[in-house]
DNA sequence: ACGAAGCCCTGCAAGC
DNA sequence: TGCTTGCAGGGCTTCG
């Protein structure tokens, strides 16, 4: 399941093919996503020329004059580059044609994922305007966690999965980096140190620049733009490992459920 | 303002 | 073997 890591991947992977590129062609098979793909985005984006692939928590946007292309990979989805005369399979929901002859090839099982039409700044869009900061940025750090977090009574885990507080951070990347900063996933919020507090934040961007190097996690559906696994799954330490022995104490790792997701942690390690 | 739950969707695994 | 059931989950939306 794509998160910042996948994401930003998947934009590495489809940036210089795509930019100063036009887009010749849209082709939409099916337009129920999250939301209902525009009837008019075929006829705004055709002819355009990228000008810049961009990533935004989720969010990727092909910015084009006039506008962006909003593409969100929900859970399944996935991008990838072909040659245009690919035969389309199953989930094959949109195609973009690129005057190269290749095409951006959007696919996703479950359908979570949106392709939106923004005009004007895309950062202005009700979608992301109230977004956090991005976790690798400077604007990100333990003090910001730390303020951001009095009084609040929720799962630590929790609130990291919450975009208005940080973007791009999913039920993966949240577990991995609590284990490293050795804190327990349904620790209340308001209740966790400002050291603590500045160990997580490292550990956050460490093990978010450590699965980007690595092209993300592929648990069963993530894919690049050329069609390739990510490999950072080898090098979960909690995450999909419930009742298997911690790697660093043995213990039995235990699995819960905070806010509706799944969440493992050793009860050891982490206090 | 906060927090919990509901909903959208398909694929896969487990149970009978 | 073939059904049914449960679970996976991002994140917006609704409700308390």
């Amino acid at each position: 399941m794509p998160e910042l890591p996948e994401v930003e991947t998947t934009r590495r992977g489809i940036e210089s093919s795509l930019i100063q590129h036009r887009i010749v062609r849209v082709l939409v098979r099916m337009p129920k996503l999250r939301w209902p793909i525009p009837a008019e985005l075929s006829q705004l984006v055709t002819g355009k020329t990228v000008q810049r692939v961009t990533r935004r928590a989720k969010y990727i946007l092909l910015q084009v004059d006039g506008g962006s292309v909003l593409i969100h990979l929900g859970m399944s989805g996935s991008l990838r580059l072909l040659q245009s005369d690919l035969t389309p399979g199953k989930h094959d929901h949109v195609d973009f044609h690129l005057d190269s002859g290749r095409l951006l090839r959007f696919n996703d099982p479950r359908r979570f994922g949106s392709i939106l039409w923004l005009e004007n700044d895309p950062l202005d869009h009700p979608l992301l305007v109230n977004l956090g900061p991005e976790p690798l940025s400077d604007g990100f750090d333990g003090d910001y966690l730390y303020g951001r977090s009095r009084g609040r009574k929720v799962a630590i885990k929790t609130l990291l999965m919450n975009n208005q507080l940080v973007a791009g951070i999913g039920n993966i990347y949240a577990s991995e980096a609590l284990f490293m900063a050795g804190i327990r996933p349904d620790r209340r919020a308001g209740r966790v140190s400002r050291a603590r507090y500045r160990t997580l934040a490292a550990c956050i961007k460490e093990v978010l620049n450590r699965a980007i190097a690595m092209g993300g996690t592929t648990l069963r559906d993530f894919i690049n733009a050329d069609g390739q696994p990510g490999y950072f799954k080898q090098t979960l330490m909690v995450y999909g490992r419930g009742n298997q022995p911690c790697s660093k104490c043995r213990t039995l790792l235990k699995q819960i459920r905070l806010g509706q997701r799944s969440s493992v942690f050793c009860s050891r390690c982490q206090r």
